[in-house]
RNA sequence: GUGGCCGUAGCUCAAUUGGUAGAGCUUCUCGUUGUGGUCGAGAAGGUUGAGGGUUCGAGCCCCUUCGGUCACC
């Protein structure tokens, strides 16, 4: 039922033309996976309606479902795809971001591609907030709730339980996603740690459902390789690379690169977490299979839209007499109806519609983007 | 015509006993990367209707004037 097909390999870059066979059909790569934390795309979006913005699959989050305590019902139903009526390929994340996201993440404002640095932390003490990741042990990482301050404990067996229930088509192993703020100690243990989650979790791991192992080791190439060799040994189906990626792209490039060196090149390989429009050829021309972002649905429910002369800022007082489609090339359903006037109007308005319009075209114009970067590796020009 | 109220940022309004003007919205810029948060950060923007007076000092007090508004003739 399973199985990954590379179709071409590139001669110029290591990127590579695949198939993506699943039981809810196929997944053309490279592709992006939009994120539905909750089952759902965020920003009011039909299961029919992503699937009309011609995405391929997509990645929910195990995290969120545990904390919303959903799980069950869920699972009575027959799991995601049965649930929310979406019948193409369904990723879910392990948890192991929230580790990162509800931890460090938020207590001093970063992301993966770090902005803030050691140095300057006493700084941006002050941007602290609410603290949701209590503790990392060898059992389990344990979290306050964010929804309601009740302890959840999070452990290698309770992510495959949850992502069993949810019944994904592709599983992925609970790991500790590490900070760009992480000197080689801590980068060391949370590799580690991840490490014996991993074997705890494929030790239980009775399933259909495909696993990807997930590449820790942060910014250090000693630790990146001992994890990738570290993940090729498992009996996983497909590899991901996790945690920080560094202090800019440049450094992201480098540990991709470095990653190479060692990861099994007949898996599926998926970068975790990075979908911004300006790295996803570059990461493509590193070998990268698959990749998952939430910036894109963000950043559309927050008023940019993506087009071929970058980002266009959908809001701004400017936009309010362009009567003409975001991407006048663009067949989305939304560049097909809808002006940036209009959309600009609704976004005014506070309509919620406004930042569904974008949601759509977003998806959209990103798959129609990758479909010509799946054409140029076709023809061998990347 | 007479009397009252009002005139402060593009808009709606703040400013304690007179101590040299703030906020929200708007505008612009930037950020967001395995989605707690349709959100965060920053900037721009004022001869306080105009003119004069009192005072060390006036958005605030006094006078004149212009504009708006309400009531009554």
């Amino acid at each position: 039922m399973y199985r990954f097909e590379i179709q071409q390999k590139s001669k110029k870059s290591k990127a590579r033309l695949g198939v993506l066979k699943t039981p809810h059909g196929d997944i053309r790569t490279p592709s992006f996976i939009p994120v539905a934390t909750l089952g759902v795309v965020k920003g009011g979006l039909s299961s029919e309606e992503t699937s009309n913005s011609n995405v391929q699959c997509q990645i929910t989050n195990t995290f969120h479902f545990l904390d919303l305590d959903r799980v069950e019902q869920v699972n009575k139903k027959g799991g995601l795809h049965k649930f929310f009526n979406f019948n193409k390929p369904i990723f879910t994340d392990s948890g192991g971001f929230q580790v990162f996201s509800l931890g460090k993440g938020n207590e001093f404002g970063l992301g993966k591609i770090g902005s803030i640095f050691p140095e300057e932390i006493s700084s941006t003490e002050s941007r602290k907030k609410g603290k949701n990741l209590l503790k990392i042990s060898q059992r389990g990482a344990r979290f306050c709730s964010p929804r309601d301050g009740r302890e959840i404990l999070l452990t290698p067996e309770l992510s495959f339980k949850v992502q069993r229930q949810l019944g994904a088509d592709f599983v992925y192993l609970l790991d500790v996603c590490g900070s760009p703020l992480d000197n080689y100690e801590e980068a060391k243990k949370e590799m580690d740690i991840s490490h014996q989650w991993f074997k705890r979790f494929l030790k239980v791991a009775k399933t259909k459902q495909k696993v990807f192992g997930i590449i820790q080791g942060g910014v250090y190439s000693d630790l990146r390789k001992e994890s990738t060799k570290f993940v090729n040994n498992l009996p996983v189906f497909g590899i991901a690379i996790g945690g920080a990626l560094g202090k800019d792209k440049k450094e992201m490039y480098k540990i991709i690169s470095d990653i190479n060196k060692d990861i099994d090149w007949q898996r599926p390989h998926h970068l975790l977490g990075i979908g911004d429009l300006e790295v996803m050829e570059k990461i493509i021309e590193l070998g990268i299979d698959l990749f998952d972002c939430a910036l894109p649905t963000r950043i559309a429910r927050h008023g940019s839209a993506l087009t071929s002369r970058g980002r266009l800022n959908i809001k701004s007082g400017s936009m309010k007499d362009k009567f003409e489609p975001i991407e006048k090339s663009c067949k989305c359903p939304t560049c097909q109806n809808y002006t940036i006037a209009q959309i600009n109007f609704l976004f005014r308005a506070k309509e919620t519609l406004a930042g569904k319009l974008l949601t759509i075209h977003n998806l959209f114009f990103i798959e129609t983007y990758l479909e010509k970067i799946r054409k140029k590796i076709a023809q061998g020009k990347l």
